[in-house]
DNA sequence: AGTCTGACCTGAT
DNA sequence: GATCAGGCCAGAC
């Protein structure tokens, strides 16, 4: 739920990256999740949780999620579509510039689209840590 | 410095 | 099998 009362505007959202200091040369994980988010072949999704693994670091599925937020001002554009929740939904359609984007986004690509699910979730599913995929989605270390 | 949020995940009931 | 609750890291107020 949300407690925002205040109708300001959306809760903050990091500068897609140069949060901090940009003059740092420490890269945001921002960054990161969207190499890997790139890193997603055409016709294929993935899951945060999965990006947040093969990210390396300690992030978390909320983390993956929140950059993608910052997703649409990175550059190049990043394939946020191609990324779903670990039930192969898309979840994160509502925050693209229209809750219907994301699905004719994946049906371009050829992933079949059903009920703001994956069809095939478990065929079109790329495991950025495991670019040959066996027959497990799960990869447990 | 403390609090709250976040496009989630996994385990437990 | 479905639903509930907790946990996770990082950033902004």
């Amino acid at each position: 739920m949300k407690k925002y009362l205040n109708p300001k505007e959306l809760p903050s959202l990091p500068s897609a990256g140069k949060t901090k200091k940009e003059t740092n040369e420490k890269v945001s994980f921002f960054e990161t999740v969207f190499k890997i988010a790139r890193t997603v072949p055409r016709g294929r999704v993935t899951s945060y949780g999965a990006i947040a693994d093969a990210s390396g670091l300690k992030l978390t599925g909320r983390m993956v999620g929140w950059a993608m937020n910052a997703a649409g001002n990175a550059k190049p554009a990043v394939p946020a579509h191609r990324v779903v929740n670990s039930k192969g939904e898309l979840s994160g359609r509502h925050h693209f510039a229209t809750p219907t984007l994301m699905q004719e986004l994946l049906e371009q690509e050829g992933v079949v689209v059903k009920e703001d699910k994956i069809a095939n979730f478990k065929a079109v599913f790329w495991d950025p840590g495991q670019p040959t995929p066996k027959k497990s989605i799960k990869k447990k270390a």
